[in-house]
DNA sequence: CAGTGTAACAGAAACGTTTTTGATGCAATG
DNA sequence: CATTGCATCAAAAACGTTTCTGTTACACTG
């Protein structure tokens, strides 16, 4: 399992026998801390305590200092500060690695939010792509042991969360973009998805829709719980009962959402209208409907979510749920930030953020 | 510009005064290697030289430490060994943040590669978005400095490219996805975008069309002016002369391949069949087309290039050019890799990969 | 048998910071 | 005048590894 910490059994000829050319040792030649405090004649801890705004060093030769630092072009190491002070350096970003999310600009507009916000803060994004699972856990695990990360950012929640337990036997600062249902609360953000698809579920109701179909997204996730209650949640404002063979389990990417289409089409009792898990998965439906001869917005409703870039650009556009990510993305970032600060212990603050139906074409059916 | 070295002006009490509870000095209670050699009863040094695979440690003390570590949870701790030894630890990718590229899934199939073949050297990477330009450059000489990374991917190469000069002054050892023009070489790889355009315009004239639309890529890119070179090759191949006209410039993004679509089929004399500068904007020219009442693979011979996901699944479905980039995404990290180990001083290993056009349906015309 | 080589380990010095503790000079205090 | 307090700085001890330099015991050589 972890087998990891004798990378190469190479004797020791490369390391001991030769200082390989070509790769300078780090820090070799650079200016560090000490040679800023030569070049400045001040001692090391002066200079040290002048750069991190101590009280007790002069307004002068803090002056002196800060000119002396940016003239040489130095800047502390950070692996050495983390070593010395123990002050956080680095956060996780584990992302999703199935084929089925490759692609999906909800992650990347989720690392550019929280890349802004901490990078302002000085701390880098540590973010590597591993497949939902155990092993994302133990990725986790790996990363925490070797010190590579203070703090962690989650996504894609599931209900009973092993990486949730994880963090927290660990004592490590997190927040999780979705809820969870371990037994300790953890600080997160969360979509409102549940009134979300029941504002869009109610409209394809209150339109005449009886028999609608839902692409769930991949079992297990907390958000696709939330997703498929908002739903049934509109059936029961309407006094209605939904077929639910109607219900099938889908994705989140286009594939699937092709798939589920042809076959929802093919029944003797076809949907008049299909939500589907998400944008991705959405597009799948325009095109297998499409492909059947069928116009989404006319023949069949059809809505998505997450308001993707190319939403407006489908035949016909789409309609579908606005999520604020990038702002979900900076407050996660600020929250972690406060919990890696240790500050005043904040209450695990669960953060619901609004969703925005987008009422585009897709969702029309002149059909009905 | 550089007054990030002191974050806080706070004199001192949040340093000295109280240890912030909340937040756990990372380390304490953790076990480290003097801990595990103490439980092992060996000595330190032994212990660091048996899990570096040293040879003067015999094999029944070497498995006996490996097994203390593991039963223990022990690894060492990434900052003090990259102090220590100067071995690296993290390489940096610095993702293009201008809203354009937000959701582009090349940078997530390439950071995914990438990410695989480099956590299994061990290595951490490190992500940012920032917009490119002056700041950009100022971020990696920032992570330099800091000593945050031991190696760097640059992507969206430029012609004389800032970036790559500074890398190379500081002697950071990098590789870059697409080529430059800086002095200097530098190991790369390199789609032949070139090729694959001029396939692609090549099947458009050889079908007729002579009124082609290129929607260029954003202006300085090399890749830019490479898959110009490959349109303007096609005309060359069948001794016409293109009309320049058609050639505007556009962008990486489906909305402004929507503007520049209108734009042209506007024009008194508008093209027959338009390539764009990749997927996501050729989703925007399928649009437009569509809002206008042509039908593309039709009326207007439509082509994209980057073969995402959905371009099989947009009406008509995409014509494109299908990239290797997971592919190359791990030989860049592997070229990384051997540049970061210094082995035999690789020659910067210009390595060209070969692009597939994948014909699908938007590329006909039968209007013509 | 003195000497040499070697296998296997230990001790201690790095690495570049931060932080703790101490020292100095000088002004204000009693 | 002796003391206290303060402002400013310096010296040295961490931090958790790796690596350099010994050291020991033992087998071998001549």
């Amino acid at each position: 399992m972890t087998d990891d910490v004798a990378p190469s059994p190479a004797p020791e000829p490369a390391a001991a026998a030769a200082p390989v050319a070509g790769y300078r040792r780090p820090g070799t030649g650079r200016v560090g801390i000490r040679e800023l405090a030569r070049a400045l004649d001040l001692s090391v801890s002066t200079v040290s305590r002048a750069l991190n705004g101590y009280a007790d060093v002069s307004a002068a030769t803090r002056a002196r200092v800060e000119r002396g630092a940016r003239e040489l072009g130095y800047a502390p190491k950070a692996f050495a500060r983390r070593l010395a002070s123990g002050q956080p350096q680095a956060v996780a970003l584990v992302l999703p690695a199935s084929p089925d999310s490759f692609g999906d600009p909800f992650f990347l507009t989720l690392m550019s939010g929280l890349g802004e916000v901490l990078s302002a803060a000085g701390l880098d994004m540590v973010v590597s792509c591993v497949p939902s699972g155990p092993a994302e856990t133990q990725h986790y695990d790996d990363l925490i042991r070797r010190g590579a990360v203070d703090g962690a950012v989650l996504c894609r929640m599931r209900r009973d969360d092993a990486r949730v337990r994880l963090l927290h036997q660990a004592g490590l600062p997190f927040v999780c973009l979705g809820s969870t249902d371990a037994d300790r609360p953890a600080a997160r953000i969360d979509f409102d998805l549940e009134t979300g698809f029941r504002r869009l579920a109610g409209r394809l109701l209150a339109a005449g829709h009886t028999r609608i179909a839902f692409i769930e997204p991949p079992a297990g996730l907390r958000t696709g719980e939330d997703r498929k209650r908002g739903v049934l949640g509109a059936f029961a404002d309407h006094h209605l009962a939904p077929d639910e063979r109607l219900f099938v389990a889908g994705g989140f990417d286009t594939a699937s959402g092709y798939r589920k289409t042809r076959e929802l089409m093919s029944r003797s009792d076809p949907p008049t209208a299909i939500m589907a898990a998400n944008d991705l998965c959405a597009l799948g439906v325009l095109q297998a409907l499409s492909d059947d001869g069928l116009r989404a917005g006319d023949d069949v409703a059809v809505t998505g979510c997450d308001d993707i870039a190319l939403a407006r650009y489908t035949s016909p556009a789409l309609t579908t749920l606005a999520l604020p990510v990038a702002e979900a993305a900076r407050r996660l970032g600020a929250m972690l930030l406060t919990r890696m600060r240790g500050l005043p212990e904040v209450p695990p603050d669960p953060l619901v953020m609004p969703v925005e139906p987008v009422w585009r074409v897709s969702h029309l059916c002149s059909a009905l």
